[in-house]
RNA sequence: GGGAGCAUAGCUCAGCUGGUUCAGAGCACCUGCCUUACAAGCAGGGGGUCACAGGUUCGAAUCCUGUUGCUCCCA
C-alpha cells in the first residue's frame, strides 16, 4: 500500500496512457469483418479554440465510441475541421493588416497561400486540445473540408446539382456585410438590442396639402421608397385610395398600397416602402410589382440614385437627411425607439438588406425524402422533441443561398462567356470543351472564359462531411465508404439542427441513397451558473485544459455528464469538476484498500460469500439498466448508475463487508473475486473515465503489452433470476436501522451491541453474518416473543430488540411510539377507504387490489406490535 | 405575429403505457464522527399542495382544457 499516494494524481498518469494509445495506433480503424461503429466528428472551426461546448460534446462522442469499441464493435471516430470560410478570412485579413498589406492589393493566391500558411500554424489547435481530453479520434483520418479530395467533391457536387437544374443564379435580398463585402446566411448575423430614433415625416398627398405621417427608423432610406403601404381597414387612410404621395426631399410621387402586412399599432399605420432595401418591403414590392431602387453601394456609401448624398456613408447620409428634413419642415416629429438590428457575427458591421445576384440551391424537392427519414424514424433524434422543431423548418424550407463573395472556400466552377452565358463545369478546360460544344460559331479560347469570383457556403462543404470524409462522393464503391456509412451517432447542437443536420440529410439521400447516420444526439448549450451562455465578452467561461489541470480530465468528462441530459442547457459550474475528482479519488482509495491486505489461504468467511454473490447480480442489474440508458441515448443517468454502483454498492457496502479485520489477511478466494470485480467495474467505468481505468487495470494484475482496458470486452448481462439484490436490499434497511439507533443514542461503532430479532416466516438468515459484521453485533438470536427493557425497532414487518440497559428514555420511546401509531392507524383508514370503494376493487387491476390488501395487512400487524411495545412501557 | 417546448426538494434534473420503484437521484444543507482506503471521507437526518384553476377517473405529478411564468425557433 505504501506504493500509492493517498490523493490520486491524474497528471501522473493521463499523457502516459494517451501517448500508450497512440503509439500503439489503438484508435485507428479499417474495414474489416465486424460490425463498424462510426461517428464523424462536428468539425470544428480552424479558427477556434476548444470551448465548453466542444468539450461536453466530445466526451459524449468518446463515451460512445469506447463503449462501442469494447462491445467488440469496430469502431471509428473520423476527426477533423472546417475552413469556416467567413470567421477565417476575417482572420487573415486582420493578420494581413497588422503586417501592413491591404487584401486589395494581393492577387487571390497570394491571398490564399496566407490563408493556407495560417491554418497550417493555427488550425490544429482544437484538435490537439481534444487528445487531453482523452478522445479516442482516429487521428489518421483526420480531414479538413479545403483539402484537395474535399475541395474537389464539393465542386463534384456544385456540378451535378447544377446539372440536375437544382442550381440557379438569383436575385434576392440578402444580408450584405458592407465591411467583408459579402452576403450573410441568416445565422451569421447577430441581433443586437440598439437605442435609435423614431423618426416621423411628412409625405406630402399629391395636388393637396395635406400630409400622410410615416414613422421609420432609417430615414436615410427614403431615396429609395417606391410606396407608401397603409392597412386595407385602416378608416384613417381610408379616403387616400387612388391617391398619390410625395416622397420628401427626393419629390417622387408613389402609390399608396393597401396591404394586411401593416401593423396599424406601429407608428401611424402607415409605412414607406423601400423593396431594395428592407426584406419585408421587397416581399411587398414583389406582390404589388413595385420599383426597386438601390441606393447604396457594396460598402455601404451612397451611390448614384443617392442624388446630393452620393459617396456618403449610410450613417453620416441618415444624420443630414435628418437634417435636411427638419430644415424642410418635412419632419413631423422624432422620439427614443429600442430595436434590434442585425449584425455580422464577424465584422460586427450593420446588416445592409440587399438585392443581389447569388448562387442558390432550390430546396424543396430533394428536402421531402429527408424530412421522410425523419417523420419514419429511419433517423431518431434523441431528445425526440427536436424531430418537431426540424419538421416546421423542413416543410417551411427556402432555397438556400450558397455563395459568399470570399476568396478562402472553393471556388464556384462558372465560367462566364463573352455572350453572357454562363458553363458550369469542374475545370476551365472543362467548361471550355462544353462551350465549344455548345457555341461552336463563337470558337472560344480559354482566355475568353471568367471563372465566378465567389466561393460556396462553407455548410456546402460540411454537408457532405459524412460522405466527403471517405472519399465517397469521388469514389462512392471504395471500401471505406462501403463500410463505415451510414455512420451510427452524430452529436451536435441543436442551434445547427438546420443548416447542418438537415443539409447531411439531404445530401446522404442525394449521394448514397442512404441515411448519414441512424442517431441525432442533441447536447445542449452549456452555459454559466447563471444561465447566460458562455461568450468571451463576458468572460464567463473557464478555460477548459485548465480545468482538465485542476481536475484531471476524468473528472472534467464525468463533471460535464453529470449535469447534462440529453437536450438540456447544462448550467456549468467548477463543483461539477469538482465531484468528477473526487470520484477518482475514491476509486483510487478503494485501490488502495483492495489491494493492501495480506493474502493468506484461509477459510473464506461466509459474508464474504454472499457478499459477492450478491455484488455479482447487483453489477448485473446494473449492466442491464445500462443497455437501456445507452438505447436511449440516457448518458447523464447511465453514468449515475456506475456512479452510485462503485461509490455506494461497491465502496459502502461490498468492501465494508469483506474487509478484514485490521492487520488480519484476507482469504485468497475472496481477494481473487474482488479484484475481479474491481476489473469489471474499470471496464464498466471505461468509456466515462478511460485515464484512470487504464491506470488501474494496469496496477490490479500484471499484463502484457498490448493487453489495454480500452480494448477489453465490456461486461454483459446475463439472464439471472436469483432474488439476492432484493433480499440483501431488506438486510440494508436492518442495518441502517441499527446505525440509526446508535447515531440517535450516540452509541459508538466500537461498542459491541445484542440483536434480538423476533421469529417470523419471511426471515432470510443468509445475511446475518454481514449485519452482525457492519452492526458490531456481538449476538444475534431469534426470539419467539418480544425482548423486554429492550429497545424495539422495526423494518418492515420484522421487530428488532436492543437492549440498551438504562439508556432508554421512556418518555421519548413513549412520544415515538405514539407517533408512529397515529400515521399508522391514519394509514391503514385511508387503505381500507380505498378497499371498501366497491368501484375500486371491481374497476382496478387485481394486482393493485392485491397491493392494497398486503399494504393493510401489513399495517394492522405494525399497529398490532406498536400497541404492545406502547403497553409494555406505559 | 406564427410554431415548439418547459414549469417536480435550495440548485440541476429523473419520473415510460394513469395504480408500491410514487413522490425520487446527485449536489447543497443539518447532526455526529480525524473508525488504520479515502475529511476530495464515514454514518445518520431534514426538506416538495409536483406553477395555478378547472375537468375526466374508483384513482392524476402523469390524460384533457384554460390561466400565469420562462425558454427556444421562425418572421
Amino acid at each position: 500500500m505504501s506504493d500509492f499516494a493517498a490523493k490520486y494524481d491524474p497528471k501522473l498518469i493521463e499523457d502516459k496512457w494517451y501517448d500508450k494509445w497512440t503509439k500503439d495506433n489503438l484508435f485507428h480503424s479499417e474495414p474489416d469483418e465486424r460490425e463498424p461503429y462510426c461517428i464523424v466528428i462536428p468539425p470544428p472551426n480552424v479558427t477556434g479554440i476548444l470551448h465548453m461546448g466542444h468539450m461536453l460534446n466530445n466526451t459524449i462522442q468518446d463515451v460512445l465510441i469506447r463503449r462501442a469499441r469494447m462491445q467488440g464493435k469496430n469502431a471509428c471516430w473520423v476527426p477533423g475541421t472546417d475552413h469556416a470560410s467567413i470567421a477565417t478570412e476575417a482572420k487573415v485579413v486582420g493578420m494581413l493588416k497588422e503586417k501592413g498589406i491591404d487584401k486589395k492589393d494581393l492577387t487571390r493566391d497570394e491571398f490564399l497561400d496566407y490563408a493556407w500558411q495560417w491554418k497550417e500554424k493555427h488550425g490544429g489547435i482544437i484538435l490537439e486540445q481534444l487528445k487531453k481530453l482523452g478522445a479516442s479520434c482516429d487521428w489518421q483520418r483526420t480531414r479538413f473540408t479545403m483539402e484537395d479530395a474535399l475541395y474537389e467533391s464539393v465542386i463534384d457536387v456544385f456540378v451535378d446539382l447544377y446539372n440536375k437544374g437544382l442550381i440557379y443564379r438569383g436575385i434576392r435580398m440578402v444580408n450584405w456585410d458592407p465591411k467583408a463585402l459579402t452576403a450573410l446566411s441568416d445565422e451569421e448575423v447577430i441581433f443586437k438590442e440598439q437605442n435609435s430614433k423614431l423618426y416621423y415625416l411628412k409625405y406630402r398627398i399629391e395636388g393637396e396639402n395635406e400630409f400622410v405621417i410615416v414613422a421609420t427608423t432609417r430615414p436615410e432610406t427614403i431615396l429609395g421608397d417606391t410606396a407608401v403601404c397603409v392597412h386595407p381597414e385602416d378608416e384613417r387612410f381610408a379616403h387616400l385610395k387612388g391617391k398619390k404621395v410625395i416622397v420628401p426631399i427626393v419629390n417622387r410621387v408613389v402609390p399608396i398600397i393597401y396591404d394586411e402586412y401593416v401593423d396599424r399599432e406601429f407608428g401611424t399605420g402607415a409605412l414607406k416602402i423601400t423593396p431594395a432595401h428592407d426584406i419585408n418591403d421587397y416581399t411587398l414590392g414583389l406582390k404589388h410589382k413595385l420599383d426597386s431602387i438601390d441606393i447604396f453601394n457594396d460598402n455601404g456609401t451612397l451611390n448614384h440614385l443617392g442624388m446630393q448624398y452620393e459617396g456618403m456613408d449610410r450613417f453620416d447620409c441618415r444624420k443630414k437627411i435628418v437634417a435636411d428634413l427638419r430644415e424642410a419642415d418635412l419632419m413631423f416629429k422624432e422620439e427614443d425607439y429600442n430595436n434590434k438590428i442585425g449584425c455580422s457575427e464577424r465584422t460586427d458591421a450593420v446588416i445592409e438588406p440587399k438585392l443581389s445576384v447569388q448562387w442558390f440551391l432550390k430546396m424543396e424537392d430533394i428536402s421531402k425524402k429527408a424530412l421522410q427519414v425523419v417523420e419514419d424514424d429511419v433517423i431518431r433524434f434523441h431528445p425526440a422533441k427536436f424531430k418537431n422543431t426540424y419538421r416546421h423548418w423542413m416543410e417551411n424550407v427556402k432555397d438556400w443561398c450558397i455563395s459568399r463573395q470570399l476568396w478562402w472556400g472553393q471556388r464556384i466552377p462558372a465560367y462566364y462567356l463573352p455572350n453572357r452565358e454562363i458553363v458550369v463545369a469542374k475545370s476551365k478546360e472543362e467548361a471550355l470543351k462544353i462551350t465549344n460544344e455548345k457555341f461552336p460559331a463563337e470558337k472560344y479560347t480559354l482566355e475568353d472564359l471568367r471563372q465566378d469570383e465567389d466561393v460556396l457556403d462553407t455548410w456546402f462543404s460540411s454537408w457532405l462531411w459524412p460522405i466527403s470524409v471517405f472519399d465517397g462522393i469521388r469514389y462512392p464503391e471504395d471500401k471505406d465508404i462501403q463500410y463505415y456509412y451510414p455512420t451510427n451517432d452524430l452529436i451536435t447542437a441543436p442551434e445547427i439542427l438546420f443548416f447542418w443536420v438537415a443539409r447531411m440529410i439531404i445530401a446522404g439521400q442525394e449521394y448514397r441513397n442512404e441515411i448519414p447516420f441512424k442517431n441525432v444526439y442533441l447536447t445542449g448549450i452549456v452555459r454559466d451558473k447563471l444561465g447566460r451562455k458562455m461568450s468571451k465578452s463576458l468572460g464567463n467561461s473557464p478555460d477548459p485544459i485548465g480545468l482538465i489541470e485542476n481536475y484531471g480530465a476524468d473528472g472534467v468528462r464525468v463533471g460535464m455528464l453529470m449535469a447534462s441530459p440529453a437536450g438540456n442547457d447544462l448550467l456549468f459550474d467548477e463543483s461539477y469538476c469538482e465531484q468528477g475528482r473526487n470520484f477518482s479519488n475514491k476509486i483510487w482509495n478503494a485501490l488502495r484498500l483492495a489491494t493492501g491486505w495480506e493474502i493468506a489461504d484461509i477459510e473464506q468467511p461466509q459474508h464474504s460469500k454472499i457478499a459477492i454473490e450478491w455484488f455479482r447480480a447487483k453489477l448485473n442489474e446494473i449492466l442491464t439498466e445500462l443497455e437501456d440508458d445507452f438505447a436511449k441515448y440516457r448518458l447523464s443517468e447511465s453514468l449515475m448508475k456506475v456512479y452510485k454502483l462503485i461509490w455506494d454498492d461497491f465502496c459502502s457496502w461490498y468492501l465494508e463487508i469483506i474487509k478484514p479485520a485490521y492487520q488480519k489477511p484476507v482469504d485468497r478466494t475472496t481477494y481473487n473475486e474482488t479484484i475481479k470485480l474491481f476489473e469489471d467495474l474499470m471496464k464498466v467505468l471505461h468509456p466515462y473515465m478511460p485515464f484512470l481505468t487504464e491506470e488501474i487495470y494496469h496496477i490490479i494484475e500484471d499484463r502484457k503489452a498490448d493487453d489495454y482496458i480500452m480494448l477489453a470486452q465490456m461486461p454483459k448481462a446475463f439472464e439471472n433470476s436469483s432474488s439476492i439484490v432484493a433480499d440483501f436490499g431488506f438486510a440494508q434497511e436492518k442495518i441502517s436501522a441499527i446505525r440509526q439507533v446508535r447515531n440517535e443514542k450516540n452509541i459508538a461503532q466500537k461498542i459491541a451491541l445484542e440483536l434480538f430479532v423476533k421469529e417470523s416466516s419471511n426471515d432470510n438468515k443468509d445475511f446475518d453474518g454481514i449485519i452482525t459484521k457492519l452492526c458490531n453485533i456481538s449476538n444475534l438470536e431469534y426470539i419467539s416473543d418480544k425482548k423486554e427493557g429492550a429497545l424495539s425497532v422495526m423494518v418492515r414487518t420484522t421487530e428488532m430488540f436492543i437492549p440498551l440497559g438504562d439508556t432508554i428514555n421512556k418518555d421519548e420511546e413513549i412520544k415515538k411510539l405514539q407517533s408512529d401509531l397515529k400515521y399508522y392507524e391514519g394509514f391503514a383508514k385511508s387503505v381500507k377507504g380505498k378497499l371498501s370503494n366497491e368501484k375500486f376493487v371491481s374497476g382496478a387491476p387485481a394486482q393493485v387490489v392485491e397491493n392494497e390488501r398486503k399494504k393493510l395487512s401489513d399495517a394492522e400487524q405494525k399497529i398490532t406490535s406498536i400497541q404492545e411495545q406502547l403497553k409494555s412501557l406505559l
